[in-house]
RNA sequence: GGGGGUGUAGCUCAGUUGGUUAGAGCGAUCGCCUGUCACGCGAUAGGUCGAGGGUUCGAGUCCCUUCACUCCCGCCA
């Protein structure tokens, strides 16, 4: 391509263009100015050329004084740099363009924060100048690492014989999950559309039109707040679902797709190449979190029955044990030579948490077993080997105990696990680890009200042979529902789907809903699925996570484009904002508060 | 809604026990410099110490209130 700005880009001229006469367009990153030599790095999306000009040039003094961040057009003769001259730090390091001609396309006022710089900048303004941000080089990278993500996994699924479509962006408000982001409909005053928290019902729709494999590249919206790894307001998932399948088969299709995605863009090593599968319940139990990282080789085991031992006077824990609290520990292999410190901050930042603490001991065993320790002198010989029997502890190790109810217990013993393997630089920072959790409880029970509710996805097809399952015990009836984890982040959410409008019916029923109820709410599902619907499942990786991975980043931000910040403004574009009296008229839509 | 962290020059930060006129690097402006690639050297400008209140002879520093950003909990079927 060649035209009036440019007959090369920025990362294109090597040895053979010497001597050419050729017209660059960048940005200025970079000058170098000697008085009477000057150097102008001059960088575009594709790299750096350095350009070059002398007192000779009429020009000199005029671009000696232009802004970094200015971007221009220059005409000039490819030259060779001498041998101690070549920079290899850049692909376009063994040449240079003598300046001939020159001309500003786009002035630059002073800047708000440096483009050519590695520092890291406040957030607010990072997002109110993101144009500025995104011609950084990291995060530059990020963004277009994402582009290649998503047209690499667009053809994957090609090629697996999926179809894309597209779905409503408005669509309707539903009962269940989160808060819903609401539009106004003018021809239809007072009533709401509700921007889709997923193509959930739309992407069942499709299997029952017969179309098989669907996916899209969709757009969510979800009115929650926001996390590190979770967007306020909007995030891409890869929607698919598939027809005539069961769980094992979204399984294959999904695992090849990641580890095909994971392996192209990354060099980090694949842990299990055939991701382990692990019960929602043993996760809970071994790792406290249906989000284990399995980077993390530090197991919880539940040693409740050790409290109920008469030879042992641990009374704090024994009487928590009586009164319903359980007891699960941490063990961290040969940790006897620790210094004190290091036990006693983890049980100080485990008070920060907002727990009673961490009590911890050591195995010893000068002249015969003990527990060594602020709480190792409750511990008999014999429960010592009873621990050892339940935990696989060896004389050397320590233990770490926590004792509350169940859901505390799983949070606190979770933060523990990521906490002592940190402190003990147990994480190995160059792998994924990949697993899927799988049978979750279709229902659980809400601690405040002591209310029945979905678990996850109200319609996942609850697992066992229809005539046996039994409704009377609700939260025993497991699904057919999965999640994929990498590296300790949820990375999707999947289910085999409920295609059974009676057996709906009932499930609703359980959480709560009448038939009229799930009639009205869910119509267009319901409604369908009484027409002949095939059995299907699918699942939903998220899209800005697998980037973040693969980027390495630890924030949503650095591979989402023009991101909102933790308030779900943004700054650049000044959104949310207010509207005038007539937009508000014309949808008929009064505010109570008013300035 | 709750808890933690941060807030000092355009940007990144330092600022001791409360004590004189609040500093550095980068950037900006001006000058010198013909081989740099984080060029070098010299000078100048640039501050409501997030905001408000209080304690004190004296507050960037201590106390209270408040705002912004961020991390976490709740929330996210």
């Amino acid at each position: 391509m060649s035209n009036k700005y440019r007959t090369h880009n920025c990362n294109e001229l090597r040895k053979e263009h010497v001597d050419s006469d050729v017209v660059l367009s960048g940005w200025i990153n970079k000058k170098r100015d000697h008085g009477n030599l000057l150097f102008i790095d001059l960088r575009d999306n594709y790299g750096i050329t350095q350009c070059i000009i002398d007192k000779e040039n009429l020009n000199f003094k005029e671009i000696e004084k232009i802004q970094l961040e200015t971007v221009i057009r220059i005409e000039g003769k490819v030259v060779n740099r001498s041998n101690d001259t070549i920079n290899n730090e850049i692909k376009t390091g063994e040449v240079e363009v003598g300046i001939k001609n020159f001309k500003v396309l786009g002035t630059c006022k002073e800047l708000p924060l440096p483009v050519f710089s590695d520092q890291e900048y406040a957030e607010d303004i990072r997002l109110k100048y993101r144009f500025l941000d995104l011609r950084r080089k990291k995060i530059h990278e990020n963004i277009i690492l994402r582009s290649k993500v998503i047209t690499f996994i667009r053809n994957e699924m090609n090629n697996l014989g999926f179809l894309e479509f597209q779905t409503p962006i408005l669509t309707s408000s539903s009962p269940e999950g989160a808060r819903d982001f609401l539009v106004p409909s003018r021809l239809n005053p007072g009533k709401f559309y509700a921007l889709p928290q997923a193509p959930q019902q739309f992407k069942q729709l499709i299997m029952v039109s017969g179309f098989d494999k669907y996916f899209q590249i969709a757009p969510c919206f979800r009115d929650e707040d926001a996390r590190s790894d979770r967007s306020p307001g909007e995030f891409y998932q890869l929607d698919l679902e598939m027809s005539f399948v069961e769980q094992e088969d979204v399984f294959n299709v999904v695992e090849k797709l990641l580890l095909n995605t994971f392996k192209k863009f990354s060099n980090k090593k694949i842990l299990f190449e055939k991701f382990p599968k692990i019960t929602y319940k043993d996760a809970m139990l071994k790792y406290g979190s249906d989000k284990p990282d399995l980077r993390n080789p530090l197991i919880i085991n539940d040693i409740t029955g050790i409290f109920l031992r008469d030879d042992v006077k641990f009374e704090i824990f024994k009487k928590l044990v009586k009164s319903g609290s359980m007891v699960r520990c941490i063990l961290t292999k040969n940790t006897k030579d620790k210094p004190r410190s290091f036990f006693d901050n983890i049980d100080k930042w485990a008070k920060e948490q907002g727990t009673s603490g961490l009590a911890y001991f050591t195995f010893e065993n000068e002249k015969e077993l003990s527990g060594k320790g602020p709480v190792g002198k409750f511990f008999s010989k014999e429960s010592l080997e009873e621990i050892m029997k339940l935990t696989g502890a060896e004389v050397g190790d320590s233990i770490f105990l926590a004792c509350s109810k169940q859901k505390e217990l799983e949070k606190i013993t979770s933060l523990a696990r990521d906490k002592i393997a940190q402190d003990l630089n147990l994480i190995n920072n160059d792998v994924f680890a990949f697993c899927w959790i799988v049978d979750y409880p279709m229902f659980e029970i809400d601690d405040t009200n002591n209310k029945i509710e979905f678990s996850h996805n109200p319609f996942s097809m609850p697992q066992g042979n229809l005539e046996n399952i039994n409704f009377d015990k609700p939260l025993d009836i497991l699904a057919y529902q999965y999640d994929i984890v990498c590296n300790g982040v949820e990375l999707s959410s999947g289910a085999i789907r409920n295609h059974i409008p009676n057996l709906m019916y009932k499930l609703f029923s359980i959480a709560g809903y009448k038939k009229e109820v799930v009639d009205e709410k869910f119509s267009g599902m319901i409604n369908a699925l009484s027409y002949g619907a095939p059995p299907h499942g699918g699942i939903a990786p998220g899209i800005d996570r697998i980037v973040m991975l693969l980027a390495d980043e630890k924030n949503i931000r650095e591979v989402t484009m023009f991101p909102m910040n933790q308030n779900a403004q943004d700054l650049m574009m000044n959104a949310p904002s207010e509207v005038s009296e007539k937009q508000l008229k014309e949808l008929d839509i009064y505010l109570k508060t008013k300035k």
